[in-house]
DNA sequence: GTCTTTCTGCAATGACCGTTCCAGTATATT
DNA sequence: AATATACTGGAACGGTCATTGCAGAAAGAC
């Protein structure tokens, strides 16, 4: 039907991630998104419509493929008595190497959080959701790890069920954190890493 | 020997702040800061040298008004026990009040923290100390509540100093988190708070 | 081979950015 | 009153921004 194109839309969106993820959204600009992908701005506008489009391709690829594929194993039924110990050191692997871009940017989407994009109905949605799934892996961590509810049942009244619910919240809170501290301060970051850890 | 200043510095920087505030240091634009402060570029360029001077002004001001007299009771020696639990109230009063600006727009500084700006070594250091004092203050706070350490010393290898720091960094993380979360999720921004609460 | 459709390269668009320059104004000191 | 100094208003600076328009190139369908 028709010319087909000559660049793989996902390695596009992959480039185009790393710069948003560096600077952000409001403070990537076309031409270097143009110098990342190689692409010139014809091809982008021709493939994501806008710079907008293209930075919703970037938090779709960023959850599917940094943020999921390690929550995968607190998701699964059963979940692994040692899943969290591995998540959080797998994350602490990340944010202290230093050339990552974890370690160098923190996280996408808490980043973002901050920043006036922020404030879009749509990015709002996608960050909250996320934080809300960071919450109950932890929560299925901590259960399996501390061998409640081998079969996953803890009544939601129990005193267990409502430290759990505590430890949860904390838990996701210091990775939270460490993510926002990593630009910051680094070495808290890993504090804050750490003391997840010492949480289970 | 000269003209004298026709505005009040301190009153354009909180008006400065609150638009840094709003939006960020880089998506803050010299046009909206005059609008804000009522002053014109030359008052702004002459009275702070830069929009970067302006921000740096807001920074302090920020620490000094807003952050500090609301830790000022956790720092305090001898700490009130009930102080933490005051403190965590004040703020879920703050970021649940819709109209207020920690209400809609979180922490200035934790709001810079994933931005550009954040990478610039004067600001990294200001955050990273402001969440190092945020700590402190939760250790001080908890210490207070549980009765440990009533003149303050509590060995650093016992077992209970192990757990207090703990729970002042999850404490401290759970503070940070409601303020990153603040724009994305209003609810979850203060059931971290709740969390915190619940720690004491 | 022709047609149709999509993709690409380049240039231009109007708008906004932070900063600077300059002429004019007001005041505290002498 | 004269002077030196600091503040103010307004216009202009060069630069960058995201987006669009258009001409040409490439490839599947017929």
């Amino acid at each position: 039907m028709a010319r087909t194109r000559e660049f793989a839309t996902d390695e596009a969106v992959v480039a185009a991630r790393s710069v948003f993820w560096e600077h952000g959204y409001e403070q990537a600009s076309v031409p270097e998104l143009e110098r990342a992908t190689g692409l010139g701005r014809s091809s982008i506008y021709q493939a994501f419509g806008s710079k907008r489009g293209l930075f919703d391709a970037c938090v779709e690829s960023y959850l599917a493929e940094v943020i999921r594929p390690r929550l995968r194993p607190l998701e699964q039924d059963p979940v692994d008595a040692g899943a969290l110990a591995e998540y959080l050191d797998g994350l602490r692997g990340a944010l202290g190497d230093a050339g990552s871009a974890p370690g160098r940017h923190g996280c996408l989407l808490m980043n973002a959080a901050g920043a006036p994009i922020g404030r879009e109905d749509a990015i709002a949605e996608r960050v909250a959701a996320y934080r809300e799934e960071l919450r109950a892996a932890m929560r299925r961590g901590l259960a399996a790890a501390r061998g409640l509810g081998g079969s996953g049942r803890l009544g939601d009244g129990e005193p267990d069920a409502r430290l759990l619910d505590r430890d949860a919240e904390a838990c996701a809170s210091l990775v939270t954190s460490a993510f926002a501290l990593t630009r910051v301060d680094h070495a808290a970051a890993l504090r804050c890493v750490d003391a997840a850890r010492a949480m289970i």
